[in-house]
RNA sequence: GUGGGUGUAGCUCAACGGUUAGAGCAUCGGACUGUGGAUCCGAAGGUUGGGGGUUCGAUUCCCCUCACUCACCCCA
């Protein structure tokens, strides 16, 4: 059965995988090069790491009860027998690269960015992919708030250079590991208070994960949890502070922002600052990008005390929502008549690609409407002709596509003209 | 992982349970052997996602499966 099935499906991309086709791809290009172009502006140097690692890096940074590490990391074990992991997420190789080439006695700005695939075995729906793509951004031992409001600031820059509208920034702390604790416990108690009053969903959080009934959009739901306890009133005086920095900074960088309590995120590692940037031109899954503040983790994984805060922007989703072109691209295509004339246009082609003009030749021989039909086919911007007349003379056709004018010139004649538009 | 919707040519879509599954666009060839977009003619392209069942007969009805899609969950 399976040697007759159709060649076509089983060759298919795998589920929540996909191509990105020349066409489409130029966007990426483009948003790629703005984000370099952006975060470079802001002192950040790219920091390339593996895609996989052992997939205790992952158990110990992303956090061993988080969903992203419970049920949607790929795991799979090497021919060395080590257990490894295709990663679900950045922050933990970075933190891992700097302990191990102790980057942080360098004295250079630790500012990080790097942009490339992660993977997270989650049913695939809009906005969200197996394989899917981050823009990712940190910054370590800054403990200021306001490098926080900076990073928040960036994002909008980048977004802005992107022609994306219609954002929301959502802000908000999650404190510190003296003071969560205690708010989960008081909104635990405080549900169990109307648990008959509350949806089956909202009775199974007030268990598992009381912060996400705030998420719930049945109405009697969102009013009962509208009484409930705010983590404004479970900070600690620092971390009190810190968010009042926060807000104050994002302030004088006049970046607009709502203080969401709801705003948990589903990382284990977060500290104090959490963000959002939201989009109303997604779907279900409208967040364009997500991040916060993780004071522990490099500490937890036995490296120096420093302190992090970036986030992760989501390519596919920013895409979906930007307004951005490729570049105009002008090809000059060959056109020959003959066995002659073809080789006489393959070498005039290496002349001009070396002096940067972008150069197409086919080897089918046709005819000279054959050619103008091809390259009009092609939307090439120009048609070098190359036949024995011209071959004769050594002077060459140039005819303009678009407004149908044609000269004729040596090669340096005709790559003057190339060059000057 | 749980639900709903959808799968017919490269793309967008037709076809009451009944002959050989069609059309537009795209592709290729010709009219047209030194100058493009037009027009006309022609060709090629399908195990109707896959498997099973009901039926004299299934693209159509039923079941399973796979994929896509939307939502839940979670997150970028």
């Amino acid at each position: 059965m399976s040697e007759e099935a159709s060649g076509r499906k089983d060759l298919a991309a795998v589920r929540g995988t996909r191509d990105i086709l020349p066409g489409e791809v130029e966007k990426w290009q483009a948003l790629e090069g703005l984000a370099r172009a952006t975060f470079e502006l802001y002192g950040f140097r790219e920091l390339r790491a593996p895609v996989f690692e052992p997939t205790e890096l992952f158990e110990k940074g992303t956090g061993s009860t988080s969903d992203v590490v419970v049920k949607e990391m790929y795991t799979f074990t090497d021919k060395g027998g080590r257990s490894l992991t295709l990663r679900p997420e950045y922050t933990p190789s970075v933190v891992r690269a700097i302990i191990e080439h102790r980057l942080d006695l360098e004295g250079a700005p630790m500012r990080y960015y790097y942009m490339g695939p992660m993977f997270r075995y989650d049913k695939p729906q809009k906005g969200r992919y197996r394989q899917f793509h981050q823009i990712d951004i940190e910054v370590f031992g800054e403990k200021d708030a306001a490098v926080d409001a900076e990073i928040i600031e960036m994002a909008h820059a980048l977004l802005g250079r992107l022609g994306v509208e219609g954002t929301e920034t959502l802000v908000n702390s999650v404190g510190c590991r003296a003071g969560r604790p205690a708010y989960s416990a008081a909104l635990r108690e405080a549900a169990k208070g109307r648990l008959s009053d509350l949806c089956a969903d909202c009775q199974r959080k007030a268990e598992t994960n009381p912060l996400r009934i705030f998420d719930c959009k049945i109405e009697t739901c969102r009013e009962i949890a509208a009484a409930f306890p705010s983590i404004q009133d479970f900070l600690c005086a620092e971390c009190r502070d810190h968010f009042a920095r926060l807000l104050a900074c994002l302030d004088v960088l006049k970046i607009p922002y709502r203080v969401d309590p709801r705003l948990v995120r589903g990382l284990d590692y977060y500290t104090k600052t959490t963000f959002e940037i939201v989009s109303s031109g997604l779907g279900a899954q409208n967040a364009l990008l997500g991040g916060g503040r993780y004071d522990d983790m490099m500490k937890d994984f036995g490296g120096p005390d420093v302190c992090g805060t970036g986030f992760a922007m989501g390519i596919e989703r920013v895409l979906s929502v930007a307004e951005i072109a490729g570049p105009v691209r002008k090809i000059l295509y060959v056109a020959y008549l003959g066995e002659e004339a073809m080789k006489a246009g393959l070498e005039l082609a290496r002349f001009f690609r070396a002096n940067g003009v972008e150069c197409l030749i086919e080897y089918k021989d046709r005819g000279m409407k054959g050619h103008f039909g091809r390259a009009n086919k092609l939307q090439a911007a120009r048609v070098l002709i190359v036949g024995p007349d011209e071959m004769a003379k050594g002077r060459f056709g140039l005819k303009d596509m678009a407004t149908g004018k044609q000269v004729d010139g040596s090669r340096e004649e005709i790559l003057a003209l190339l060059l000057e538009k």
